[in-house]
DNA sequence: TTGACACCCATGAAATCCCATGAGATACCA
DNA sequence: TGGTATCTCATGGGATTTCATGGGTGTCAA
C-alpha cells in the first residue's frame, strides 16, 4: 500500500503518544522511513502529516536562496518552518507536540484520516462536525443544481 | 536528516550564548562541520544561518538569470562579507554576535526556524507577527479565489 | 591588569527507548 | 465446522539517555 486510506481512532496517552495506525505506518516504512512529519493544517483545525520525504522534497524544490521578490514559496516556507519530525517508538507510536495538539483541540483521542499522499489527525468530535458540515454543503449544492433543471428530487 | 525543519525556541543567556537545536546541529555535524555560519537576513528582521559549506557554495553557484535587474554578485558579496563563523561549544551552543542580535531585536530568547537548506533566528514575538501576517495574506488570497465561485464572504 | 572569550563540568528536566500486557483478529487443526 | 493456537496491534509504565542551561576557570589580547 502506498497511499493513506481510511479513518482510525486511537488513544492519546498521558505522554502525548499515539499509535500510528498500522496501515499508515506501512506506507511510510515501505519508503524506508522511520517516522513521519507533522505540521498544523493551514486550512483546518487539525494536524496534517506525511512522510518526511515529502517535506524534504518541498525544501529542495525551493530556490537556493531567499531573495527579495519571491513570495510564491510562502506556503512552503510556512510548512517547513512549522513542521516537526516525529519518529516511531518501538511500538509504532509518535509523540504529538503539545502546541499542535492545542491547535487541533486534541485531548485524549485522535482520528487519523487518510488523504491519499498525506493524512490528517483530528479531534474525533471536530472531525464528525466537519464531515457533517461538508455533507450539508454538498446536499445544498445538489439541491441548487436540481432546482434549475427540473422538480425537487427525492 | 539533511534539511533544517521545524521551529525551536531556546534561551539566550547572559553571555549571548544559545543552544542550537539538536536536530539542526545534526544537520551540520553530518557534513563534518563543527559550527555554523551566521549573517543578517537581507529580507527579514532576523539572523540567517547555515552550514559553512553553503557560504562557500554561494560564491560559486550564483545563477545569473534568477532575478533580472538584481546584481547577484552584490548579494553574494553582502552575505559573504557579513557572515560570521560561530563554532559550537561543548554543549552545542553558539555565541550570537552582539550586532546581529541588535539587528534582529533578540534579547533573551531566540526562535530557530528551519528553511530547508538554511534557517533563521527570530525574536519569538516578531516571528509570531510575521507568520500571522503571512497567514492573513494567504487567507485573503484564498478568499479572493473563492469569491469567484459564489461564497458569501465573512 | 582587566576584559572578553573559549573551554570545562555540573544539573535538572524532558524526551527516548525498552519491555510487558491484553485484546482482537486470523490462521490452523481436529 | 468448531475450537484452539498464534500473531499483530494498540496501550501502559518504567528506566535510561539526551538535551538545554547555568556557572566556573583558564587563556589571550588590549
Amino acid at each position: 500500500m502506498k497511499t493513506f486510506i481510511g479513518t482510525f481512532v486511537n488513544k492519546i496517552d498521558a505522554k502525548g503518544r499515539i499509535s500510528v495506525p498500522a496501515p499508515f505506518r506501512m506506507v511510510v516504512q515501505a519508503k524506508g522511513l522511520a517516522g513521519i512529519a507533522l505540521y498544523p493544517s493551514l486550512t483546518d483545525p487539525c494536524i496534517e502529516g506525511c512522510g518526511l520525504d515529502r517535506i524534504e522534497t518541498l525544501a529542495e524544490s525551493l530556490p537556493d536562496d531567499a531573495l527579495p521578490g519571491v513570495k510564491q514559496d510562502a506556503i512552503a516556507h510556512l510548512i517547513i518552518g512549522t513542521a516537526r519530525e516525529t519518529p516511531f517508538d518501538g511500538g509504532g507510536r509518535i509523540v504529538l507536540p503539545e502546541d499542535f495538539m492545542a491547535k487541533a483541540g486534541l485531548t485524549d483521542k485522535g482520528a487519523f484520516v487518510g488523504k491519499g499522499r498525506s493524512f490528517q489527525i483530528w479531534e474525533p468530535a471536530a472531525l464528525a462536525d466537519a464531515q457533517a458540515a461538508m455533507m450539508r454543503r454538498l446536499a445544498a449544492a445538489r439541491r441548487a443544481e436540481l432546482d434549475g433543471s427540473g422538480g425537487p428530487g427525492t
